[in-house]
Formats: C-alpha cells, structure tokens, sequence
DNA sequence: AAAGATTGACTGTTCAATCTTT
DNA sequence: AAAGATTGAACAGTCAATCTTT
C-alpha cells in the first residue's frame, strides 16, 4: 500500500546512495593527494580542468560551476593555487570583467605527477565500493557513460 | 591506441560526472533546506538515519559513517543538533566509552517538516539533471537501485 | 594499550556587501 | 543598473592531541 509514495522513496534511496558512494570515493581522493601532493580534491580537479582548455580560457565563474563552488570560493582557491605559483590569472582583453586563468608548466607538471595516484586510488575506492552489491546498478553505469562531444 | 589507458580515462569521466550529479543536486538540496527549516544536508541526513532507528541506537562512530564525517565533525554536529533540543544523548550503558543518540519528539517533527521540500527539490534537482543527455544512464542506475536487505 | 568521543588550532566555505567594468 | 570578481565576518570541517572507559 500507499504505492504513490514509492517513486519518492526510491528517488530519496537513490539519493543517499549516490551521496554514500560520493562521500566514499572523496575521503579516499582526498586522502591520498593532500598527503602526498598537498591537493584537495577540489584543487586537484581544478588543475584537470584547465589542463583540458586548449587554445580557449575559462572564467571564474564557468571555473566555480566546474566544481559546484561559490564565486568567493572559487576566487579564494585560484589565490591559493596562483600563489603556488601553479596557475596565471589574466584580465579578458575584450571585457575587462571577466578574468581567465591558465595553468603555469609548473601546474601541469604537478597535475601529472599527482593523477597516477589519483587514478589507482580511484580505481581502489571503486573495487572496495564493489564489495557491497547494492552498487552495482550506480557502479555499471559509471563505465557505461557516454564519450562527451569530440572536438574533431 | 593506447588501449590499457581506455579504462582509466572511462573511470575518470564517471567521477568526474558522478561528482557533478552530486554537486547539483547537494547545492539545490542545502539551499532549500537551510533557507526553510535551517538546516544543512547532511543536519538532514542525520536526523533522517536516526529517524531509521526503531528499538536500536547507533553510535558517533555509526553516524559519522553513514555521513562521510570525521568523528570530531559528527561531535560537533550533534551537539548543535542537541543544543537546538532535536535529540538527547545517552551513555551506552553496557560499554560507558560508546554515546548514544535519540531524535526528540521536536526532532521528529522538524524533520517531517522539511522531508517535503526535500523530496520536492530532489525531484526537480533531477528532473532538471535529465536536460543533460550524457547523465541519462546514471540516473536510470539511480531508481533501479535494490530495496535494502528488508528487516521483517 | 586500544577504542570511543571530545577539544584546540587551523583551513576552507558561505552569504552579504563592495568594487570595477559594461 | 547589471555582470563579474573580490573581501569581511561567521560558520563548519580536518588533523593531532587529550580524556575516559575497557
């Protein structure tokens, strides 16, 4: 009975398990690049991000809707990593508004000595999160995402 | 080429989707939550899982596992949480060193309170995530998820 | 000595207010 | 006036150290 409830309840389940897996998977990225790396999770994604703007820029806030942040977040985490000096800021020529930031080589070269770590402690947090089969539906369809939309 | 890479770059790209997902919705979530009935996610969180408790208690440890806290964290939560009368500690009688926690009937209340408008803005949060293609088979993972091992 | 919970010091995040450019 | 970015104040989170109970 009370069958109108269910798709609630099967949205809020769906819900919590998406954040437990979330939450699972960050501890264990977290973990590993701030020791070994001193990133968070956030920084590091950061550095990914812009490390794939080839020959175009980013804004602030396009860099704040990449990581789910607040614009004063984001601005205080592009000071932290431009103070290491990981990243350049640059005022946009056309609209002196917007502010595009660009990776220095000394950020490239961090993000790719931190991404091995990164990918085998992802792929570690996944095969843990396999051992509980009420998973499995979230954990098939992680690898059976679409190809985002080739640039060529 | 570089076949061997292929499942690496496939479990990057689901996180990284995995982690937007989560981002959209937690944001909308938090919003909703703290302007109506101030409180956070994860304030919710807690008092839905003890909410869950019928007969049994869990303790710190427990909830900060199932909130993706660190205990220090999940001490500070819960004393807000028992500062504004939403639940009452109580000391494990059979092992003193355990603490465990209790919704109050005001705890109770509130959290029914808030659980339509969570459950509203979850609906919309994913309804408005369908607009992105590439997230359709995440979100078909999320209602096809298994009822949790039935307890009667 | 180890497990469970809490506290202190520090870092990072948010909202609201502000400043600059359009 | 609105858009983009930044700053100040308050709050919430982490790690390391501490306290109590087993």
């Amino acid at each position: 009975m009370a069958r109108a409830d269910d798709a609630v309840e099967v949205r809020a389940r769906g819900w919590r398990t998406l954040a437990a897996l979330h939450g699972h998977i960050e501890t264990a990225l977290e973990k590993v690049l701030h020791t070994e790396h001193d990133l968070s999770v956030v920084e590091f994604t950061v550095l990914d991000v812009l490390s794939r703007q080839n020959g175009w820029y980013m804004r602030m806030q396009q860099v704040a809707r990449a990581t789910a942040l607040s614009s004063s977040a984001t601005t205080r985490l592009v000071n932290r990593l431009e103070d290491r000096r990981l990243l350049t800021r640059h005022i946009c020529p056309d609209d002196r508004r917007g502010i595009y930031t660009e990776l220095t080589p000394m950020g490239h070269a961090l993000l790719e000595r931190a991404r091995p770590d990164h990918d085998r402690v992802l792929k570690q947090a996944l095969d843990t999160a396999a051992d509980q089969p009420e998973l499995a539906p979230l954990l098939d369809a992680l690898h059976s995402l679409e190809q985002p939309p080739a640039s060529n």
